[in-house]
DNA sequence: TCATTGATGCGCT
DNA sequence: GCGCATCAATGAT
């Protein structure tokens, strides 16, 4: 694939964080590292935030794990998981709550510099085979150890070098699917739990889970 | 294909 | 100390 990526000016994250997660679908997550460029289509993200998520990490407010959560929208939020994984989000708007909000990029779509991406991961296999394509961007951690993203980049703003989010291609609104979020705890959660707020491309190869 | 489990760090109570 | 916005390997269907 030989092209140019345009990053998403910070217009586009200035609105409703629900808004924002369905037009990321089909936009491209880029990173640089040493060598070149690697890159994802997007197809699964989740809201987190807004008016009352207990599942948000902000929602008690601002300590130094959320801290740039309430920065502006459009930066990274990289936080750390389970000890061992990194996730990637989009800051949102805070809403008039003043509650702050982003979107968790959960799987991506290979674009571009699989090489690469699969040596990070430590994948074993055909490089090009579809199962080795479709292990190596499907979930939160997966893709920020394929894209080479952690705590060093949070905070970082998403529409400049190393990494970027770049104009790939609307996804119609008739193809995309909402569903629970992953992975929430229902007794700390609540009715939260239930909440429709993951956005994934339907019939997308490259799905977590 | 599905359920279970171990690896592993740290934010929060 | 407890409990995770996880993953890969394992073993059972």
């Amino acid at each position: 694939m030989n092209r140019s990526f345009v990053p998403l000016d910070r217009a586009f994250y200035e609105r409703d964080a629900h808004d924002v997660a369905r037009d990321l679908l089909g936009h491209v997550v880029a990173r640089h590292d040493g060598d070149g460029i690697c890159a994802g289509r997007i197809v699964e993200v989740e809201v987190y935030g807004g008016a009352d998520d207990p599942a948000c990490h902000a929602d008690r407010g601002m300590t130094a794990r959320t801290r740039s959560m309430y920065g502006d929208p459009g930066h990274a939020y990289v936080y750390r998981i389970y000890g061992m994984y990194d996730c990637l989000n989009v800051v949102c708007p805070r809403g008039d709550t003043g509650k702050a909000s982003a979107i968790l990029i959960r799987a991506l779509e290979p674009l571009m510099g699989t090489t690469r991406m699969v040596r990070r991961r430590g994948l074993s296999g055909p490089l090009d085979s579809n199962k080795t394509r479709r292990a190596l961007l499907s979930g939160p951690g997966k893709l920020c150890q394929a894209l080479a993203i952690d705590r060093g980049l949070d905070g970082h703003p998403l529409h400049e070098h190393p990494l970027f989010i770049a104009a790939g291609e609307d996804v119609p609104s008739a193809r995309i699917r909402t569903s629970p979020r992953i992975g929430l705890n229902p007794r700390t959660c609540g009715e939260a739990t239930d909440f429709e707020w993951r956005y994934v491309v339907e019939d997308s190869q490259y799905l977590s889970r």
